[in-house]
DNA sequence: GATAAATTCATACTTTAGTATGAGCTGCTA
DNA sequence: TAGCAGCTCATACTAAAGTATGAATTTATC
């Protein structure tokens, strides 16, 4: 946010700037109207463009960033958290197991863990929540 | 698009206009040099502003608009999509018939053959599958 | 009005999923 | 080194989910 305010402020200081370079360069006849108009348009149309774009690209990647924070919060370990994805992509427990080398058993305790850690039910609710917390990509 | 590329043509058009409005007003001395910049300078930043936000706007629908097309490809019933958008909603049947005032044996028909349709094993690859085919939200 | 497709439901299963509990092992930290 | 957290696994369940089959009803279409 620092970054942004500072930015902005040397935009302004360097537009006013401009302006006086424009006006002084017209009126003693060193440049033509037409030049300093179309570059004026040129440079507030790119400027336009690249706003409008770092918001864009800042909101889209709002959207399916991952809230590590969250998962932390929510006390969730690195191993159940390798489960939820497999869950999430639509393995089933034995499926999982074989993934990680582990029995099926292990992977029911991590689930029933994740469904306690993120108060759901069921392995498609967990899915769910985990994706309006933004835990999980898609 | 033919829509955008007479849009574009008739922003040139106002463009070249603005631009020799400016020159007349500026020569004959009835607007300052200043505030012919400062507009020229505000009008280029909304249009590259709007032009990128179009842009935006265009994209991200494409990523969450759903193929219809694809629904009636698969043969899904409208009775099949519900359920689905129930599933995916991480509902259990016994809910969904609740919801949809139905008994539990009637949504599991409907499951299996939307499994058939999509061939998937289980529900939660059933979600992940239909996401793929852009035929649910999220 | 006959046909086909869609919806509904039941019965009888098999297979996964999920719960509860206890316990062994490892790595880290007070 | 005692203790805690994380990972592992087993046993023994209960509860859902999913399959297979057959059938009655509704709805649309020809």
């Amino acid at each position: 946010m620092k970054k942004t305010i500072f930015i902005f402020a040397a935009l302004v200081i360097a537009l006013l700037l401009l302006f006086q370079i424009s006006k002084y360069r017209v009126i003693t006849g060193r440049s033509k109207i037409e030049m300093i108009i179309a570059l004026i348009a040129v440079i507030f149309f790119v400027v336009g463009i690249i706003m409008q774009k770092k918001i864009f690209t800042t909101s889209k990647n709002e959207s399916i960033k991952i809230d590590h924070a969250k998962i932390e919060k929510l006390q969730i370990s690195k191993r159940e958290y390798e489960v939820l994805l497999e869950v999430a992509n639509g393995l089933s427990n034995k499926e999982i197991a074989d993934k990680l080398f582990v029995s099926e058993n292990t992977i029911k305790t991590h689930i029933s863990n994740l469904f306690i850690k993120l108060n759901a039910k069921r392995r498609t609710q967990a899915i769910q929540i985990a994706k309006d917390y933004r835990i999980i990509p898609f």
